[in-house]
DNA sequence: AACTTTAGTTAAAGCCGTTTACTTAACGTA
DNA sequence: TACGTTAAGTAAACGGCTTTAACTAAAGTT
């Protein structure tokens, strides 16, 4: 059908199917973000995603990169525009401003953290997203470096920890390149347990049963991550 | 096709239907548990089990409140079996038992304390599975009780709480008819945090980017709980 | 025996991911 | 400039999904 035919002047970018996909994701929930639904909003069929996507799953993995991404990204830049505080407020304040993102990003973080796409166990297929994750967390491993530098945290030697726990840590800090204590490292893991099992209890609902406003038991818990550093 | 008409001897129940659909959840995974696929286990079509639910989505609620109901009657089983030892011993293995079994039954676990079926956001509808993972809160909040009045850990007095958490935490109190100090409830919810927190990061992978095995992160954890038991 | 209720059936509408085969514009090059 | 190739789409179809509607046979009731 050649009537309206189509304008071959520019191709469809990645980037502008996974911006298609997430706005539906914000708009209409996960279970909206179909390969008709995101071709039909870019006036496209859907087998012409395949050219783009090996699968709807990648698609989706790739979205969880970008959102990643976006996190990582809001991240530094809310860091730099504090960066004449000091570092603990600087500390508190990314503690705060995840849970905020994740708060007003509901859906984006039930797709990043919530239970993963086909409950892949044994899958060591390091894809996109993963390494995006991974990024993300250095941004939060990169302010935990200049807090050490600047106000060392206690912590315990590297005979007291667990050998199991230790040997992890160990690959860990080597596989990355971290040039810190295997103590550090762990409170840095505790930290982060703390502080992203809080926001996915809230963000899920998972405190509802008792409160409506989790936002001073919060609080709360960046208080006891303050204990742990010191501050 | 009444060939092989169907023995009208005995009809369908509601606990097989979640039965069966379990077993899918566990053998397939989440996306497996479809009507069709739950007919087709039972021997039916997919329409007769709108008799039962209303709609996919209420059967998949039913079945969510069925695993909380499992998961407080294994927990007080459990219990049941520590009865002889210390209230201290009991609680640590309450603990470590809702890890293992959350690792054991990682599916099962994804679709109870994962990201909510729709995002229900401001959906006020107090449902099945509401009630039975209300039930078992209860279960763990009787083990706190007991062990408030056996060994009663430090907790702030309601002055020293944040008035808005303060004003919460009376209607819990109040609406579930607890006879417990709003410090002792507070200690409760952040020591459940603590727990869950962990236990949905490593169920989920998501603290798979540094650790292979996060047992003894979640023994620190176990002690980090303990410690602001007075343990 | 006649009627109602129960517990299923089949058929169909409208989604979905995915594959296949086809079209056509644009590009490189002899 | 003509021709082969590639890029980027389309349409049609398959099988699976939820859900609705109309129908039917067995079982229970009066």
């Amino acid at each position: 059908m050649g009537t309206g035919r189509r304008e071959r002047l520019r191709a469809a970018t990645i980037a502008e199917i996974t911006q298609t996909a997430r706005r539906l994701l914000v708009e209409q929930g996960a279970e909206a973000v179909t390969l008709r639904a995101i071709a039909r909003e870019m006036g496209m069929t859907a087998p012409a995603l395949y050219r783009y996507f090996p699968s709807h799953e990648d698609l989706i993995r790739h979205l969880i990169g970008d959102l990643y991404n976006d996190l990582t990204d809001s991240l530094a830049a809310r860091l730099r525009s504090l960066a004449s505080e000091g570092i603990e407020a600087r500390f508190r304040a990314a503690g705060r401003w995840f849970r905020s993102w994740s708060l007003d990003h509901p859906r984006e973080y039930g797709l990043m953290f919530g239970a993963p796409f086909p409950q892949a166990e044994g899958a060591e297929t390091h894809d996109y997203a993963d390494e995006c994750g991974a990024r993300f967390g250095m941004t939060f491993m990169d302010l935990f470096h200049e807090l050490w530098e600047q106000k060392p945290f206690p912590i315990v030697p590297d005979e007291c920890i667990d050998p199991g726990l230790r040997a992890q840590l160990a690959e860990y800090r080597d596989h990355m390149r971290i040039p810190l204590p295997l103590g550090c490292l762990l409170v840095y893991l505790q930290c982060w347990v703390l502080l992203q099992g809080a926001v996915s209890l809230e963000v899920f609902g998972h405190l509802r049963f008792a409160l409506t406003d989790a936002e001073p038991l919060f609080a709360l818990t960046l208080d006891d991550i303050a204990l742990r550093l010191g501050f």
